[in-house]
DNA sequence: GATGAATGAGGCTTCATTCAT
DNA sequence: GATGAATGAAGCCTCATTCAT
């Protein structure tokens, strides 16, 4: 167990850990890099963090602990399936905005890592956030507003990859806001690329 | 040096390494891992390869030389360009089925194999492949077949992403062929996943 | 899992770490010591063994397995309460003998060692022992060949002490021989030191 | 250099220092364990102490001189050689009542100890006990109140071990008063274990 | 007297790689 | 073609110790 360190402290530490992990990937990051990066030595981040991987821990489940406050509000609104998918893309470009790092991490990191039972919520993450989706999309065809000729699953997975694979060329502070962002893959998504005959 | 072992046990060996480069990531792999997995002593690798990342560098152009192989033939072929980016995407899809596990590879660790000069050609790669893509997006929207409304780059980069991750999840013989795969993705990249009114 | 090497191999480096573990204490004692003491890198001897736990662990264990051979032929030869103290007091020291160093690690660091899982077998061995001694004891006092106006738990203690102590100065192909040793030891738990008048 | 600190809290932090020490030994016990255990941080022990082998240092020298002015005065007594004996049995079971901790430390790690120039004082007792001993011990085969048929080094280490290990088992405040312990190690160590014939 | 944060040395372990057989 | 044994560099982590506050 670690100190109860400066809590700004820790935020810095974990923001400059999640650069490093997003950039070079979790194993090739070594601690030294990490270190040397805030300036301190490998063993001086043991003061703060048990160990490499609980630096993981943290910078993973304070991300998803913030997503999901955010689909869980969307998903409480009782908005229609059309809104209800507006609303998860917004939602993710924003978290993608604000958690970027951590973004990339999860989708390099997340498969294998799901096998460990310290990372066990990344699963139970994976099937809360599959049925949100994949039940909204359902919800949508049922409704007459989303197409009935496509394979659902095939449309869940087009749709989520197309969200969070953002995260790999996203900076933020670039020319369009998430909002920006949002609204343009929505309208690819919703209406294709196409010009419409 | 490697020595002239046969091309069949070295292709062997190197689906296997792919296949666990794959699965737990380049630098989460040990040799010893693939030996296992081949049935030898990890130093007996070193008969057929000169090293780790010679395994991993065959893995990727093998693949790229083939990739651009179907590629060129494509653009080479003078279509239009929406039927250009159907031919791409359906080659894509194709190239995901062959070489599943070097496109898994391809995406999670090009990023940073990139700065390396050894793997210079993936840069070389990327660069080819933006031009390709892009500048048949942007004859597109000048024929007036794709919309003008939206940020081209912003359309590459859904494009482009939209067809590839498809890898993190795909098994070759699963249920749809790849053409399916890439019929459907061209449906959903096209016209949307909203029902027209 | 380490590879099934030598066994020849195996027993030298052990032999010799259990030296070095039993001079120091296995705590203070480096792995990179015992690799200089068998002429090689610290990093070669993971080839042979997985832990520096797992190298104590063999010491041991095959001790143990040893002795309680020795112990459990004794025991099984139905002698009386003092042959088969003199039976198991001069086994022990020819196991001091055999097995001097594990003996001497086993007596400084089994205590807390048995609190591990891992060293369970510590514990169990522990409580053989003094099934195997006290009952040998109390069915001497009730035979009347030992003395009842002690009490047995102390005598336990003393015996039992006396004899494994001397690992601690025994240095093999001394003076003595075990069997002249464990001759001398008998005859002074057994008569005393004191003159008798 | 340590500050002139209360001489009660140093005798607190020494005492539960020995206890750790004694519970894990010297080389596997943290300074900030024994910190835990006085609850205070690691670093403030340096305010009390030097360094974690002044900790040690000064458990040592406290016991052995406490220890020799027992002996000292026993030594000094003009007694024969079997009221020596029994009279530096007796003394040593109060020690071993008093300095539990210490005792069990010393038969640890004496031995490697007393290598280290800063515990020479370690080897120079050891001298002197055996001077003691074994002293008396040849004044009683001389006298004839010992046994003359024994090798004497072997009965010196025989009454040495025998009464120094009980350090490892007491526990103060147990059944037996130290004093009674004593009676009856000296009763059998003196006349033995067996029913006389 | 004590805390919080850091240092620096060193320990255990992993792993790509080599090479004699 | 492959094995067994070893190298050497590097990685994660621990811990005694220091010091400004």
């Amino acid at each position: 167990m670690t100190a109860p360190a400066s809590p700004e402290r820790r935020s810095e530490l974990l923001n400059t850990a999640a650069e490093v992990f997003a950039a070079q990937g979790y194993n090739a990051t070594t601690v030294r890099r990490i270190a040397d990066e805030v300036g301190m030595l490998a063993g001086s981040l043991y003061y703060h963090f048990d160990s490499k991987e609980s630096m993981l821990d943290e910078i993973l489940s304070t991300f998803l602990t913030e997503l999901w406050d955010g689909y869980d509000t969307v998903l409480a609104a009782g908005l229609g399936p059309r809104e209800t998918i507006e609303a998860l893309v917004t939602e993710s470009f924003r978290e993608i905005d604000r958690h970027r790092a951590a973004v990339a991490i999860y989708q390099k990191e997340a498969r294998h890592l799901a096998d460990q039972p310290r990372f066990g919520y990344l699963a139970d993450s994976q099937q809360k956030f599959e049925k949100a989706w994949l039940g909204t999309l359902e919800r949508g065809v049922a409704d007459g507003v989303f197409r009935a000729d496509l394979d659902i699953r095939l449309t869940y997975r087009f749709v989520r990859d197309t969200v969070w694979v953002a995260a790999s060329w996203y900076r933020p502070g670039g020319l369009h806001s998430p909002e920006e962002i949002a609204r343009q893959y929505l309208s690819m998504v919703l209406d294709g690329i196409a010009v419409r005959v």
